[in-house]
DNA sequence: CGAAATATTGACTGTTTGATAAAACTCTAT
DNA sequence: ATAGAGTTTTATCAAACAGTCAATATTTCG
């Protein structure tokens, strides 16, 4: 009878589908506007069914809102849980960098949802940051840690290191428009990525100052 | 008679005092809920005013979100525009970082604000954008080049050295949030800042292969 | 002072919004 | 085919919302 009741029960097949279609369209509507901006009346004619159908599947528009921001935490922490303490530190963090980014060019608006949430000082999400993030967070700063004690990159603030992948990466998707108009109409969306890919690696590798290194000829070093 | 008429008409003490408190208090409201989301209630309320009587300064909603895009662009540009092409290249480019996290320090709402406009397609402000941001990227990015092609900074795509600039700096205003959950209540905001601009420093100039070059001998190289 | 200009308020309007109830319809398994 | 579970719609509601208006209060300045 119920159809959203908490109780184990399975799906129905138009259950599925809806629920798919719903959370969908209040991606497109809860990445732009923010929880308050959107409006259940536009998810509803996003997914093409009436509002109180709508409202069938999930009774109050918090619960859209929180079932997109669930499965989202899961995926957006898949790259930063890939980060391998066993692999080699340099190469290891370049793929962490391009999984980061490819997902900004695949998921831009999980992405821009995510930082909605968070910019409005994560409300909804707060317990769920303390709970999931920092814990592997944590973990992830001791590999770097370690990576740093054996000299196997720069010693620096790991925490403050994660910050700036995360940010930099994310970038090309919260703040797509703006990429678009200084980097003009020439270079497509494969383009810009691959520029963006490039650039980074660098960043993070060399640093900005130029000398011969680049040329990378390991070479082992105290500390 | 009329306050808000456009014409030449030099504004009374209290009209500025009035404006002056609508616009900080729909900078609270704005950079929170983005333009949606926010009421023009709680913006009277936060001002300490009736709604008719902040709706006699600003006609309009978007008035007064208009206002605020306005007068926050110029301020956002300040550091870019400081960027100064006969300096010395390293520390022109380490001090414009750290101008731009002393912003984000400094002006977290007007970094929300912001976000959040361009986040949401900056539908209001893409013209401005246009006619204001991209000219003076383009600019810097020539002195940028100059640079590059002397040898004295490493050659990157200097339009994405800005990108990750803006990124990591305005990460630490627009995601404070999950940045206190993950460095915790040991260190307050100032150890934070000094920590962030220690480690962007590093990153910017060293990047995270480590080698000798920390002990900075600089070589001229070939172009 | 006192009159004109400016500022503030309460009462109101039409619309949008989140949400509910009940009736009508459709699907599915027997 | 049909009973019952599952789905959709129509009608509705109260609150929140952007914005207006005329009346009242306050400030400014000759």
């Amino acid at each position: 009878m119920k159809a959203r009741a908490t109780e184990t029960q399975r799906k129905t097949r138009i259950q599925m589908e809806n629920e798919e279609r719903i959370l969908d369209a209040a991606l497109e509507e809860f990445s732009v506007h923010g929880f308050r901006g959107a409006t259940i009346d536009r998810i509803a004619e996003h997914a093409g069914m009436s509002k109180p159908n709508l409202l069938y599947y999930f009774r109050r528009k918090q619960d859209i809102y929180e079932s997109l921001i669930a499965r989202l935490l899961v995926k957006w922490l898949e790259p930063l849980q890939e980060l391998d303490a066993v692999g080699d530190p340099l190469p290891e963090l370049q793929s962490y960098i391009r999984r980061k980014l490819e997902m900004a060019r695949d998921f831009p608006r999980e992405s821009r949802l995510f930082a909605n949430e968070i910019l409005q000082g994560a409300p909804r999400i707060k317990r769920l940051l303390e709970s999931e993030l920092k814990p592997l967070v944590d973990e992830k700063a001791e590999v770097l840690k370690g990576w740093m004690k054996a000299g196997k990159i720069n010693p620096v603030d790991p925490r403050h290191l994660i910050f700036s992948i995360w940010s930099t990466t994310q970038h090309y998707a919260d703040f797509d428009v703006q990429v678009q108009v200084i980097l003009g109409p020439d270079r497509g969306a494969a383009g810009r990525f691959e520029d963006a890919a490039r650039y980074l690696e660098t960043l993070f590798l060399e640093g900005l100052r130029p000398n011969e290194k680049t040329v990378a000829a390991p070479r082992p070093l105290e500390g």
